[in-house]
DNA sequence: GATTAGCACTCTCACTCTAAGAGTGCCAAC
DNA sequence: GTTGGCACTCTTAGAGTGAGAGTGCTAATC
């Protein structure tokens, strides 16, 4: 995209016209708002080219122009400058972030929400990815005959359990042995190399009868799997009927009616993820605009993530969805303090 | 309320003519679609006398008449009768209550999200109040130096657990200890009869040094105490969206806001299980319609709940919040017979 | 070649006006 | 107590209008 200074600056005072506004930015209001040293003719002649590039277009004939999804694209690639947010600012996140919690989920709701209240739009964050990380314990433990807790600590700090059923002859005694040789056999492994075959092979010796010990192997193996799916949480979804962008009630319903689906919404943000990992991205966050989010009813939105990190191998996404016409360079900057406190408050865990 | 008959039928008549359309009822279309054998005039002197004893009203001078809060009250208590769900219905409800989990809490949730895709409303469900349950086991668990993992299992089924910190120098044999001893000396116990001091006698004649003891034991009852706080499951809130009840947006905007805290709603549903106690409501559900409910936001809502049963003294509620202009009928069936399932899957876990 | 002033043209938006339609309340008669 | 009749009220949809904002084009100017 080669443009000239002036054009570039145009886009740029469109961009931030409209954010502010929310109204079609004309030729003229461009003159009185901002100090080109030229008239509005000249900017209507720029104008249209940056149309024909497809950087801005028109609502209709006789409206001003607003951002086509290209036109953020650029802006937010080249134009823009993110500032750091002031002391206040940063204040009132720190204040926000709970430091008292004692588990890393209860942290990352809490980052969830902290983002929602500054940001004012949708946030949301996926749970740490924990194929990665390593079984420190892992304990099954008699609930009554024929049911089981199993409990394991990873590496990353996290504690994940697991309500199983057990053949009901089982006794205490016998659960503990094969508990041990779990434990003994697949501590320090990741998660991603534990497979059946590996934790039927731990529990290969324990003097236990060969089916209902298959059974409880077959159960333990259930949970560690269970261990590392992935959860998201969303929060602040209703903050989007208070802006002007969903005042159609019918965009809202489709949008809040995609963002029900947590399911859905989680694997786009592995989707991103995983987008920008094979590109190699150095950015410290991951931007989506409008059409180029392929969930329905998000046409109007961006979608803003980065990634935080428990430990250097296990790491999750928090970021925020709200309006195309946002003021992304305070956004993003909100969204890399927020991860920044979060990635400190995490060493705690580890 | 002394209404003679045909005042009843006319009030019957224009509630369920109301709700079906969403559009005011006239006399005149009161008399075609039901067969009062009298003329528009006549429904029309009883309609004002309706309208004067406050159980309809009219949105302006021309237009029909729709109940009243008051009016859906007399429908409600004196007016409906209630059938049976279908077969048909009764299977759509049982196939989708998966009756494959291991824990009461998947349990729960996925009763939440039945009711909501059957009635196409948002359903709500609070987690059991496990207040009357009593401790079955309790286990502290080292997770690494100055941490732990407080595992407990509850008579009604229930597995609850907290990582909580403990003094650094602490060992696995001491923790052991002093789990056993609280183990030993409070099994049986209701949760709301268990305080700090009783936690602190239990664990009294161990012998870890006083200072690590106490801040252990602290830790301890925290966790117990954690044990029987309420959660509550909402969803469905976007369904509210497509209802012509709120295609205002405004108050669709206030309506999903206070369902954003789910804190503020628990409390209410709590208040409600309490009034019913108190009045010994013998109905199988509790209702509120329009400003009887007093969370803001809701004057267009009713708000439907009923009490499942964990075990007999362990009980918890799930219900719906939907347009006041409902099938309430077919609503109120619905959830009991969801309640219905619940109770029957539930005993699985006792 | 870039910039500018001027101007005709287009489209939206807010307003007003109007007629149709639905429903009511009341009165006098049955 | 019930009914037919009728004047009255209020909403809603549609049509028409003028103001306002903004554009694109042309011809002149720097």
């Amino acid at each position: 995209m080669q443009l000239d200074n002036r054009k570039k600056e145009v886009l740029h005072a469109i961009v931030d016209d409209y954010v502010s506004t929310n109204e079609p930015v004309g030729s003229k209001s461009l003159i009185e708002r901002h100090s080109f040293n030229v008239s509005s003719a000249t900017l209507r002649n720029d104008m249209a080219e940056l149309e024909h590039l497809g950087l801005i277009e028109k609502p209709h004939t006789s409206a001003g122009r607003i951002p086509s999804d290209k036109g953020y694209r650029e802006y937010v690639n080249s134009l823009m400058t993110i500032e750091e947010l002031t002391p206040r600012e940063q204040l009132e996140i720190e204040k926000r972030i709970d430091s008292s919690v004692d588990e890393v989920t209860d942290l990352i709701k809490n980052a969830t929400h902290t983002l929602s209240e500054t940001t004012g739009f949708v946030s949301l964050a996926m749970s740490p990815r924990l194929k990665k990380s390593f079984l420190k314990q892992l304990k099954i433990l008699m609930i009554e005959p024929g049911k089981a807790l199993v409990v394991m600590v990873l590496s990353a700090g996290v504690v994940k359990d697991k309500v199983v059923r057990i053949p009901n002859f089982l006794n205490d005694e016998q659960i503990m042995k094969i508990s041990g040789a779990i434990e003994k056999h697949l501590t320090g492994k990741p998660l991603d190399e534990i497979t059946l075959v590996t934790v039927e092979s731990a529990g290969k010796n324990t003097d236990v009868p060969e089916p209902l010990l298959k059974q409880v192997l077959y159960e333990a193996y259930a949970a560690i799997k269970q261990a590392d799916e992935l959860n998201i949480y969303l929060e602040g979804e209703h903050r989007m009927l208070s802006l002007p962008d969903f005042s159609s009630l019918g965009r809202a319903r489709d949008l809040l009616g995609t963002l029900s689906d947590s399911g859905m919404v989680a694997g786009y943000v592995n989707e991103m993820e995983n987008a920008a990992r094979e590109l190699g991205n150095d950015d410290s966050y991951m931007i989506r605009i409008g059409q180029e989010i392929t969930l329905e009813g998000l046409d109007d939105c961006s979608f803003i993530t980065a990634t935080y990190n428990l430990t250097d191998s296990v790491s999750g996404n928090i970021g925020v969805i709200g309006p195309k016409r946002m003021l992304y360079s305070k956004v993003i900057s909100q969204i890399d303090f927020v991860k920044k406190k979060l990635n400190e408050e995490m060493k705690r865990f580890t």
